[in-house]
This record gives structure tokens, C-alpha cells and sequence, in this order.
DNA sequence: CTGAAAGCGCTAACAT
DNA sequence: ATGTTAGCGCTTTCAG
């Protein structure tokens, strides 16, 4: 057999100098001797030699890694996992979010290990896979109300940063949108179009997003001169916004606009619209939230809330980054702003 | 301050044992009083020992983390990245690969970590990624034909696995589906449905997958009696579907059936077909492939040939396991059977 | 500017 | 059945 992987150890010995030397010329540390630095260079090219993580990890205390978690409320044993991660990547909203990471990360030969973390069990691995080194903090989005990771995470002064503020109070760091303000910029665009009769398809009640995107905007339409909005709760999926509306049409069938809170509910007001015989934006004009990639898939495509989620991610990545290097300590927030994207369908 | 995280050391201190005992205990190693281990346990308690990984993998030589990467041909710069992504998360099919994965690696506390490699600069990450022992191996996807990564990998002698066949050949593993009794079972159907003016929206003829269900196809229409299929090639994704289909039917505005090589695309065909007032599938029955989360999306939901991805997946992370532990060696192959899903569409 | 030497925390022979 | 001991490959004082 031919001899396993070249260690340091190798390339030393192969330049005729020491392992510090060595070390010293691949990280880059200053006070090398140019001449050295060159026939290291080579050595390390004759030898073929790539440090090892493992050792280097376990002297600076680094792994390189970070976990990016997807959390959820549940205490669902092993069945619910499946749909659990399928839900996740049926949301366009995540690969948004993996984008803005890697984009951060990828520059820093840093990599993101993805974690599901939909049961009490799979959260303690989360916390552990911390502790244990294996990744030097988390950046988390969750998908529920209660999700109890943030917390969790705090409480073991887990370095960690979380999309959006976490409905569970705790002093942990997070990016996140003046969802209010996306709601009024919702309202004001319904009321310049001449829209009288809204009517709103909001998020989940228990998510502070949910809360307050429908704050805004019926705050938007109650200053617009509109007192009243009918509501019907959604769970930001498609099929929950096809029911959502199917719900309000049967209440209120003379509505002229509909806000729904993300796109893939937008997505699916639009469908039942059609199916109804209703023309958007001419009957009933939509407008969604988030600016995703159903945004444009809709028919037609969708006037809606941007929420520039990759620069969210990547900030996200980058206070992660600032507590691993230790040149931040408190928990922080930084709070984005949403920006209207006008297209067909109002 | 508090003292840093616990050791080994701290633990055997505390039970009163050498830090082998904890470590035989710990790694569930027999030969071990029980009473001892019972001892060895609370000390861990108490302290909230964990386990160091870097320590660990230093002398294992195991990371207990696999790379999962997502693999394009193409050499595009910093610019690129971000559009890769995006596109490699729009489609439902790359949800399943993880939902798969996820699934065999969890029990075994492994994880993924999530490479994007649609560069050399990239290509080259992966490569001293695994090389540096950060990964035990590498599970990839690849979405372009020319992907010269599984060949890489493969002159690496660097533990593998491929989801479907490379189009450049390389001794790897893998695992595909046969992807030409798709294509028959496809054509049978709308045979016995009575169709006999078909066309397809094909997949990249560069890929392997393409190919075959193309072939497939037509050679279960031949044998039908059906010599000539019109085709459109498309790119796997909705947008390339709804241009296939216009230029199909510009030339062909008889057909009476279409079968898509994929369920977005089928999609897009779908949308064009109501477009242009043809109902699905009385005017023309439509066939996609997949049964992926668009198939159900689609309206109709469609009628679609069902490829087992998360089986697909959970094996590929199977044989990879199997290699990393050495408990095969020589590159192998799975291929798995696909199966018609009779929906609304055709 | 370079080398020698001391660990980082753990596992795995080898003793006992 | 348990303890002793030697590294795994690397970074980092500390001398020189």
C-alpha cells in the first residue's frame, strides 16, 4: 500500500525545516523568510499535504462549521420527519435563506451542516453537536410559534443567531423584518388602486410575522378610511390559502382585494379566484408578501412585499461569525426593511 | 470565570476511574462493570460531559459528517452562485434527496453538510474538503452532463456516491432509476387511454436521464403502433416546459397527448394547454415524471411516473456508509424501478 | 526569523 | 475488568 496521507510532519522534512515553520507559511503568518516560504510551497505541492481539520480543530478550538438549523415545534417521533423536511423545502423561502448563507460562508471555507430539528430528541442533538465542537454556532429559522431551540441555545450560551424574532422570549441575537411597515405598504398600494372592500389572509396568529403583517395592515386601511377588514387565518402554505379564501368568498363575496401574508397563500387566493371566475387584478386585486419565487410563478404574477431574505441570511451568517471570533458578545437585532414590488396582480 | 467545558479527565476524576473505564463506557464498549458504569454515567451527569469531536476524529479518523453536494458543469464565478442555488432549491426534487438522506443519516448521528459546487474553485473545496477529513465521503447530485466532480472524486479514491449515472464515465457508485421503463410505462398509458397523436417534452439530451425516458417513450409508442413522436426538448424546469410546449404545438396543433420528462415541466405544459383553451386532459391527456410536490401542485394534479427519490437517496447515504466503514470497497450500482401514478391529467 | 517542545482531548494497544 | 501509556496532527508559547 502506498503511504497514507502526508502530514506536517512530511512536508517539514521534505523543505528541511521544522513543523512551526511549516505551519507558520500555510497560515499565513508573518515572519517567514520569503526564500522559505517558497521551498514550503513546494514541498507542500511535491507532498500533496492538506492539513487535517481534525487536528487543527481540536488546538484552535475552530471547527469551520456552522449548523444551520430548521426548527420546528413538534415532539413528532421519527414519522413526522419526512413531511417535516419535505414542508421545509416545499417553501421556496428556504433555499432563499441557504443562498444568502452560503454566500457569506462560502468565501471563509466555512460550510453550513443542515439540521432538522422538529422533536426534543433531534434539539438535543442540535445542542450537542455544539457542545461537542462539531460546529462552532447555529443559525436557526423556525418554522413554529413554540419552538423552544432559541431558548435552549441561549441558555447554554450557545453561540447562535435566529430569522426572525423568536416567539419565545430569550436573549438570543436575530435578523428580521419591519413586517409591520410591509403590511401598510400593502394597504396604501389596495387604497391608491381604489380598493374599498379588503380583505386579508394572514399568517398563523401565534407567529409574530403573522401578527403583525395583519397589524399593519389594517392599520394602512384604518387610516385609508377603512374601518374593517375580514380575516381568515392561514398557515403560510399553499393549501391553506386556497381554504383561507375559499372561506372568505363564502362570507363576503363582494370583496375588490385581498392581501395575503406570503406568496404561496397569494399563490393559492389566485387559484380559487380563477376557479370562481374571478379576474385578478380586475375583479379582486392580490397582493402578496415575501417577493419569493412563487411570486412569479403565480398567474398572474404577483404585486407583493419584498423581503430581501438573502441579505437577512447573510447577516444573519455574519453575526454568527462576529460571536465565533468573540469581537461581539451581547445579543444584537437587525431589523430589515420591506419594499414594494409591483407586477400584474394589483 | 467558570471552567471551560468538561473532559475526559474531569470525568474519571470525578467517578474515581481511569479515563479509559469513561471512555469504553461512554463508547459503549463491553467489559465493563456494571456498577461501574453506573458510576461512570452520574459522574457524566453531574459534570455535563461531552464528548470533544475534534479529539475524537483525530484518532478515529472519522468525522461522522458525509458532504452532500450539489454539482453543476459550469465554471461560472462568484456571479453564478447565487442563481445555482436558487435554481437547485425551486425544484421539489433536491427536498426529497435531503428528506432521504436525512433520513438513513440521523439515527446514526451523522450529518450533512451542504456543498454547491458550480465551479473549478468550488470543485476544488469539495475535494480538500473530504481530503482534509472533514467529510467521510461525499453523496452528489449533479445537474449539468459535463459535472466533472464524480470523476475527480473517483481519481481521488475518495469515498462517493452519485444519484443517477455520470454522463462522464468514472468508476463511482451510484444509484438511478430505470429511467426508460418510465418512459414505457408513460407511453402504455396513454395508449390504453386511446391516444395516438403524442408529442414529449423531452429532458437535456445530454443527460443520461433525458435520453432514456425520451427512448423509452418512444419505443413503448412504436411498439403501440405510434411510429412518430414530435418532440420539444426542454431543460428541466417550468419556464423550459411552457416554451417546449409552445413551439409543439405551434408545429403540431393536433396532438392529442403530451408526456413531460419531468413534473415541472409537465406543469408548464399544463399552463400553456389552459392558455390556449385545451382542457387536460379531454383535449390533450398529460404525462409527467417524478411525483414530485408538482405533480400534486398542478392542476389537474397530474397522472405522472413515480420516481422513489427518498428510497434513491436513502440508499445512496447507504452505500456511502458502507464504504466509509469498509465494508465494501469495489463501486456499485442500484438501480430502482419506477412506478405509474394514475391522477387527473391523463 | 526559526526550532524545540508542550499540549489540545480522545482512543486503543498493551499491561496488569 | 481496569489502568497505563502512547500517540493522532496540528498550533503555539518560549527560547535561541
Amino acid at each position: 500500500m502506498s503511504k497514507s496521507v502526508p502530514t506536517l510532519e512530511d512536508v517539514a522534512r521534505e523543505a528541511g525545516v521544522s513543523r512551526a515553520t511549516v505551519s507558520r507559511v500555510i497560515n499565513g503568518v508573518r515572519n517567514v523568510d520569503p526564500g522559505i516560504q517558497d521551498l514550503v510551497r513546494q514541498a507542500v505541492e511535491r507532498t500533496g499535504y492538506t492539513p487535517n481539520q481534525a487536528a487543527r480543530s481540536l488546538v484552535t478550538r475552530r471547527a469551520q462549521t456552522i449548523a444551520l438549523v430548521v426548527s420546528g415545534a413538534g415532539d413528532e417521533r421519527d414519522g413526522g420527519q419526512g413531511d417535516f423536511t419535505a414542508r421545509v423545502f416545499a417553501d421556496p423561502f428556504f433555499g432563499r435563506v441557504v443562498t444568502g448563507v452560503v454566500g457569506f460562508l462560502r468565501p471563509r471555507s466555512m460550510h453550513p451542516v443542515l439540521m432538522f430539528a422538529d422533536s426534543d430528541d433531534a434539539r438535543r442533538q442540535v445542542v450537542d453537536y455544539l457542545r461537542q465542537g462539531s460546529a462552532d454556532g447555529a443559525l436557526v429559522v423556525s418554522t413554529h410559534a413554540e419552538d423552544p431551540l432559541p431558548a435552549q441555545l441561549a441558555a447554554g450560551r450557545l453561540p447562535a443567531v435566529c430569522f426572525a424574532r423568536p416567539a419565545v422570549a430569550a436573549p438570543i441575537s436575530y435578523v428580521d423584518l419591519a413586517h409591520r411597515d410591509g403590511g401598510l405598504l400593502a394597504a396604501r398600494h389596495l387604497l391608491a388602486r381604489g380598493c374599498r372592500r379588503p380583505a386579508t389572509v394572514s399568517g398563523p396568529l401565534d407567529l409574530p410575522a403573522g401578527q403583525e403583517r395583519l397589524a399593519g395592515f389594517r392599520d394602512g386601511m384604518e387610516r385609508g378610511g377603512v374601518p374593517y377588514v375580514p380575516i381568515a387565518e392561514g398557515g403560510f402554505t399553499l393549501d391553506s390559502g386556497v381554504a383561507a379564501m375559499e372561506r372568505l368568498l363564502a362570507e363576503h363575496p363582494d370583496i375588490d382585494s385581498v392581501f395575503a401574508a406570503n406568496d404561496l397563500m397569494a399563490q393559492g387566493v389566485c387559484r380559487v379566484l380563477r376557479d370562481r371566475g374571478r379576474r385578478v387584478p380586475e375583479d379582486v386585486a392580490v397582493v402578496g408578501f415575501d417577493d419569493s419565487s412563487a411570486a412569479l410563478a403565480c398567474r398572474p404574477p404577483l404585486t407583493t412585499v419584498r423581503q430581501p431574505v438573502e441579505a437577512m441570511a447573510a447577516a444573519m451568517a455574519e453575526l454568527l461569525h462576529e460571536f465565533v471570533l468573540g469581537e461581539r458578545t451581547e445579543p444584537t437585532s437587525r431589523i430589515f426593511d420591506p419594499e414594494l414590488v409591483v407586477r400584474e396582480s394589483a
